[in-house]
RNA sequence: UGGAAGAUAGCUCAAUGGUGGAGCAUUCGGCUGUUAACCGAAGGGUUGGGGGUUCGAGUCCCCCUCUUCCAGCCA
């Protein structure tokens, strides 16, 4: 009977038939021990010279890693570790012999994985980052349907740009002049919100910008929840809720993988509501407190300017020092509003303030989330398209938003590759998808 | 786009300006419980490209290409 690796051990003492890949193999005189792989886990096999045919016995010496084969023989326990399961083989059938494979269990360079990325994630720890993503990406859609929020996909080609800050990948469209490959889904996602009540949206993000950080991909897959009748603190609580859902069942469903990739899951465990929630001039006043100055770059070399000036946005080390008191993830909130998106809410108590909140992962790993109540008042809406020079006559249907019914309302836009990197541990987001897009890498 | 480091066998890395090596992978042989198994043997090289200094350059100098790391931008 054919069975996949992870049900093995519901299998003790029989019989059974495992379709795979050759991993490793070593051998002891009249016993070879194969390390079998199907995609869902890896096993030991055992072959015993005086239990199997001559011609069994031989193919086996004839294998190389990553041979396909079939396999056949009785599950036991390991005889020297718990909960562990070997294969006796009685029988083998090749399926096809593997080439000398490249990415051989020895350590190799980035360079060289990356450009055999196709062979890279055959890898028992790139394997199990992509279970891992799997999970969350399902836990995130679950978390959404549970909680009443609509998918509602948003269009990848563009006429304009959203914010109109990020640089955009074109492209022809016709005789419609140049389309733009979506930043950000959130306006057409605003409009699902007055239409549906909560909407959110899951699909990949373009960006053009020569980023090269272990932060940034320029292709890469964001969730965008867009809430009606929402405020700044809704938007935060459900942050909140959220993002504790999503880590709580990764780390449930998912140890294995994540041993696999030594994560300690205590420092997840600790992901709980509620979120320390600080607001951007209090963060100003931990930098000065800690004496982090700001970085300028002048003609001849760096500048540092302390105490911190308020109005600066944080860069990385900024970031760190806000982040390392805290083992959750930190809430930052009411920003300057001159350094943010044109349809960020103005603070009514201070027309400086934009409702904006950035959620900052501990240990490090920095932004995951960017998010804020949207202006709803269509003068004002007006005045920032104008001061931020966009073009009117685009946003016409958005600015109808303001025209037609307009609710206060929030929403927020979460990196799926930053929060997988997070939770994974990951040193560098090109872990973090199948085939990660950067400004030098296009390839495979 | 700026700063730093680097490019030598299929891979990871050595080599004082003086005959380019090792481990892994591959091929062959040995071993009845191996855990990146081990032991023995073999094959494998236009030292990223171009120019220069020198009796002699992987090594020193210049240019180019590419990569990695850091910073900015952000998710």
């Amino acid at each position: 009977m054919w069975v996949y690796i992870e049900k093995i051990s519901e299998y003790v003492e029989k019989e059974v038939t495992i379709k795979g890949w050759l991993y490793n193999i070593r051998s002891a005189g009249k016993l070879m021990f194969p390390i079998l792989r199907d995609g869902t886990g890896m096993i030991q096999g055992v072959v015993s010279k005086k239990d199997v045919t001559e011609k069994v016995w031989e193919s086996f010496g004839k294998l190389t890693q990553e041979s396909s084969v079939i396999v056949t023989g009785k599950v036991s326990k390991h005889p020297k570790k718990e909960n562990v399961y070997e294969l006796q083989i009685s029988d083998m059938e090749i399926v096809s012999i593997s080439e000398p494979y490249p990415i051989t269990p020895k350590e190799h360079g980035i360079d060289f994985l990356a450009d055999k990325r196709h062979l890279w994630i055959r890898s028992p720890r790139q394997a199990a980052i992509l279970r891992v993503r799997n999970e969350i990406i399902q836990s995130i859609r679950e978390y959404m349907y549970n909680n009443g929020f609509i998918l509602f996909d948003t269009p990848i080609f563009t006429p304009n740009a959203c914010e109109g800050t990020s640089t955009l990948f074109s492209t022809d469209y016709f005789d419609l002049g140049k389309a733009y490959l979506s930043q950000s889904g959130q306006l057409y996602a605003e409009s699902g919100a007055m239409a549906l009540g909560k909407v959110y949206t899951l699909g990949p993000t373009f960006r053009a910008e020569n980023s090269m950080t272990r932060r940034h991909i320029t292709e890469f897959w964001m969730m965008e929840p867009e809430m009606a009748y929402f405020d700044l603190d809704d938007d935060m609580n459900m942050i909140e809720d959220f993002l504790e859902y999503v880590v709580q069942r990764v780390i449930k469903n998912k140890r294995a993988e994540l041993e696999i990739l030594e994560r300690d899951v205590t420092k997840l465990e600790k992901v709980k509501k509620p979120f320390p929630r600080i607001t951007y001039n209090e963060a100003v006043e931990i930098l000065r407190q800690k004496d982090v100055p700001l970085i300028k770059k002048t003609a001849n070399g760096e500048e540092q300017i302390r105490p911190f000036p308020w109005g600066e946005d944080f860069g990385a080390p900024h970031e760190e020092a806000i982040v390392e008191n805290y083992d959750k993830p930190v809430m930052v909130h009411r920003w300057p509003a001159h350094a943010k998106a044109f349809y960020m809410k103005r603070d009514p108590e201070n027309p400086d303030i934009a409702l904006g909140v950035d959620v900052l992962a501990p240990e490090g790993f920095g932004e995951i989330i960017g998010g804020s109540q949207r202006e709803d008042n269509l003068d004002y809406l007006l005045e920032r398209i104008k001061e931020h020079e966009l073009p009117e006559s685009e946003f016409q249907w958005y600015l109808d938003l303001r025209r037609y019914g307009s609710v206060p309302h929030s929403g927020f836009g979460l990196g799926i590759e930053r929060l997988v990197s997070w939770i994974c541990n990951l040193e560098h987001i090109r872990e973090a998808i199948p085939y990660a897009r950067r400004p030098n890498r296009i390839r495979p």
